[in-house]
RNA sequence: GGUCGGAUGGCCGAGUGGCUAGGCAGUGGUCUGCAAAACCAUCUACACCGGUUCGAAUCCGGUUCCGACCUCCA
């Protein structure tokens, strides 16, 4: 089998991934900002890191998984004057801004759990951290690349720059960024145009603020994952995710912070997610084409045609590699809809199929192929692939067109839990914790059925077939015997 | 403008220098009281122009178009 490999951001290709310490693996990913509805593009990094949190645990890793809150208003821009969004809608809303960004963490956590997203080892907020990043700020000042103007603090990148580099990450040069920077009123406190602010200097009127040694203010923007990963996974621990936008200047000025402060660079892999298009075009919020998971769960926002259950979201994302931009349409979206369910109801023969003497196929490769697809940089289309081809191998034996050992049945089991299940975190749509009762249920009335058809009683057997189809069960009679399933 | 990425069949979406990705949709067949499902078979591809090669959709160069970042963003 192969190793686990991964795209490594900084590197810029796929590396063998080799934990700092074996056995163990530490990573950060960067949460939301609770100040809205938690939309499609929220799900995508959630879910790919859910799916690496998975599959490191799977591989036996103890996995310390730490995702944020940024519950701290980050600035609109550097030319506003101590805007930011949380104190903003809590202003709007005549609130408390901890009220706003609580409000939201719960609508994300909901939203998440519908997902079936598991929940980070740890899931600490910015707010929580403000010594600690205090704390660091003092750091980086006392190492020289911190400055206080006005109540501010601001990073000297130019200076960093000299022995650092300002650009490992999203491969910038510094000369190209100061030529493209904006002129803005706010970087007259600047030495440079391209620092970046560590603490920020309250205006009276801004609602979110704490004391600092440079008087009332609240944290910069990049500040707080730095501050927070190094508190919980150390100077130096092994991954580092998020959204492929944050690549610059979000993740670039973390790692500048972290070397500056503690002379480490932090993450040793850093990966990213790509984003989500909505004809052709990049979903986000500040474009205000989103559609939020709570629209796509009831199907209430103008663009869908349906609703879709949140597994449908799921398996629609991990239809795409995550390094892939994935366009959203309402085809597409029904399109795996249909497939997820082709997968359970392949699951479903699974369970019900009858071991013989003899295997006329060979079922071994399978695990190999989707072990090797995963292990490819979570190529998740690929195991996909495969394992649709396992569920037509499936469907053939009940077919008869194929005899499988029981052993070969234990081993497809095997499979489709360890990938549909566990790493994918799949359930099956129709699953609603009830199916014992209703096994059985199907059981007597496909029974009565069948007395019926005996009988030549075809009208009350397809009032019964029709009934049912009403209550989304599809039934099909086969040679030995009516099959059931949900219908896609 | 700078930096980077992409262009695959009706739709979505993988991938590789020569061998079927997969899902959805379509077509023909098997099965069937009818139906559906399933199974079997099958049709639509690799933006354009050059080059390298025995052979390129896959590598190289150019062209066109699209996108991302450079400003908060997942």
């Amino acid at each position: 089998m192969e190793q686990l490999k991964i795209h490594n951001t900084l590197s810029g290709n796929k590396e063998l991934f080799k934990p700092i310490n074996p056995g163990s693996v530490t990573m950060y990913v960067c949460g939301p900002t609770v100040y809205g509805e938690p939309h499609l593009g929220h799900a995508r990094p959630a879910i790919t890191f859910d799916l690496l949190f998975r599959y490191l645990k799977f591989l036996g890793y103890k996995v310390r998984y730490v995702r944020n809150i940024t519950d701290v208003g980050h600035l609109l821009n550097d030319a506003d004057e101590g805007g930011d969004k949380i104190g903003e809608k809590a202003k709007a809303l005549h609130l408390e801004p901890m009220e706003v960004a609580h409000f939201y963490t719960k609508k994300y956590h909901s939203a998440m759990s519908k997902l079936n997203v598991t929940n980070p080892s740890i899931e600490p907020a910015a707010s929580g951290h403000i010594i600690e990043q205090i704390g660091m700020i003092q750091k980086i000042i006392n190492n020289g690349f911190g400055y206080e103007v006005n109540g501010s603090v601001y990073f000297d990148v130019v200076k960093y720059n000299k022995d650092h580099n300002y650009g490992v990450l999203s491969r910038r040069k510094i000369e190209d960024l100061i030529e493209n920077s904006r002129e803005l009123e706010g970087q007259l406190d600047k030495k440079n145009a391209v620092d970046f602010a560590l603490w920020k200097k309250a205006s009276p009127e801004h609602i979110m603020r704490w004391p600092s040694p440079w008087g009332d203010g609240f944290p910069g923007w990049h500040l707080e994952c730095s501050t927070m990963s190094c508190k919980y996974l150390g100077d130096e621990f092994d991954i580092h995710g998020g959204g492929m936008d944050l690549v610059f200047p979000h993740h670039e000025a973390e790692i500048a912070q972290c070397c500056a402060a503690n002379k480490k660079q932090g993450a040793k892999y850093w990966m990213h997610n790509n984003m989500i298009t909505i004809g052709g075009q990049k979903m986000g919020k500040s474009l205000g084409n989103f559609i939020t998971l709570s629209e796509f769960f009831k199907g209430t926002h103008n663009k869908l045609e349906k609703d879709y259950h949140p597994m449908v979201i799921r398996f629609f994302l991990l239809q795409a590699h995550y390094r892939s931009t994935i366009d959203f349409s309402n085809d597409a979206l029904q399109a795996a809809e249909k497939g997820l369910v082709r997968l359970f109801n392949g699951i479903k023969t699974l369970n019900e199929l009858f071991p013989k003497d003899r295997s006329t196929i060979d079922i071994s490769s399978f695990k190999l192929k989707c072990d090797n697809a995963m292990n490819d940089d979570l190529n998740t289309p690929i195991v996909l692939s495969h394992l649709f081809d396992a569920v037509k191998v499936i469907n053939s034996t009940k077919e008869g067109k194929h005899d499988l050992l029981a052993h070969d049945i234990e081993q497809l089991k095997e499979l489709f839990h360890k990938y549909a299940i566990t790493v994918f975190g799949l359930y099956d749509i129709h699953d609603d914790g009830e199916s014992t009762n209703i096994e059985a249920l199907m059981t007597l009335i496909l029974d009565i059925r069948n007395d019926l058809k005996n009988n030549k009683d075809w009208a009350t057997a397809d009032k019964i077939r029709n009934g049912l189809i009403d209550l989304n069960i599809e039934i099909k009679d086969a040679k030995d015997g009516t099959n059931w399933n949900y219908k896609k």
